[in-house]
DNA sequence: AGCCTTGTTGCAACACGTTGCGATAACCCG
DNA sequence: CGGGTTATCGCAACGTGTTGCAACAAGGCT
């Protein structure tokens, strides 16, 4: 049905496995709703089960990103931003100045994408994608 | 006459000082065709200041990004990429796959750039910018 | 249920920056 | 050429991830 149904027989038919470990790592996925960062996760994780250490979740980040369960962008100062059940493929807009951010939807970066696939051969990963600068409010208020 | 012009000078008169550590920074990116990343620049600095300090240079590089003597943006896993003396502004291109990367003219990005500052009142800053995806050839290798 | 294979974990170390703070030294001024 | 102001430095600690490695355990098989 959904990208959450049968995680654990999905990891099986890879050879890969389903531990306590990556559990906890989904049932706090599965209480998010939008954006986080790894560094959020991590303490999700911890108010679980205290022992959790952080390169087990950031592997399971890597393994769950894999199976497209979650995916990833860089927000301020290049840090992961992990996006969950995204509605639908988008972008990210970060205002350095004051960094408020929005969403950036496909539709809006498509034609941008459809050049750079067409002239050359590149594939836009527009779920990756975060484009920075000044936000309307910021640039009016130094106006 | 160009952006190297008497940066002491310009650099007291915004009341900020020039410091023998500021010249082993501008002495190193004077020797810099392109793009280098905020730890080869560290490198670069203890080869001529074994007893350089990372946080000083970092400070350094915000300070020169002010005087616009350089920008950043941000390449694989996020890390800091400092342009010098880039012949006209860009994006960045990188290749999730082969980790290669190209240039991004900045006609290629204006109509994109144009387009949220119309709809959104957003200023893109387009020498920041990295778009990730797949290129060419590793689009083909996998075909 | 017990065995075996091999994917995973946890640890320790590392890489890349950032930040707070007390000591130092630019440099403006008389 | 000193003296004072205050920007900058160096250090130590922290934040966010990543990686190598030895020990562990999931789960397929009998
Ligand atoms: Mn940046
Ligand atoms: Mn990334
Ligand atoms: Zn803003
Ligand atoms: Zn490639």
């Amino acid at each position: 049905m959904n990208r959450w149904a049968d995680v654990p027989g999905r990891l099986r038919a890879r050879g890969l496995r389903w531990t306590p470990q990556r559990r906890v790592v989904l049932e706090v996925l599965a209480g998010v709703d939008g954006h986080v960062t790894g560094a959020d996760l991590v303490d999700g994780c911890r108010a679980i089960d205290p022992a959790t250490t952080p390169s087990t979740v950031y592997r399971t980040l890597d393994v769950l990103e894999d199976l497209g369960i979650v995916s990833h962008s860089h927000g301020r100062e290049g840090r992961q931003e992990f996006h969950v059940n995204p509605a639908t493929d988008h972008g990210h807009l970060v205002c350095s100045s004051c960094g408020r951010s929005w969403e950036l939807g496909s539709a809006e970066v498509r034609p941008f994408a459809d050049g750079l696939l067409q002239r050359r051969g590149f594939a836009v990963d527009v779920d990756h994608l975060t484009v920075e600068g000044r936000c309307a409010t910021c640039r009016e208020a130094s106006a």
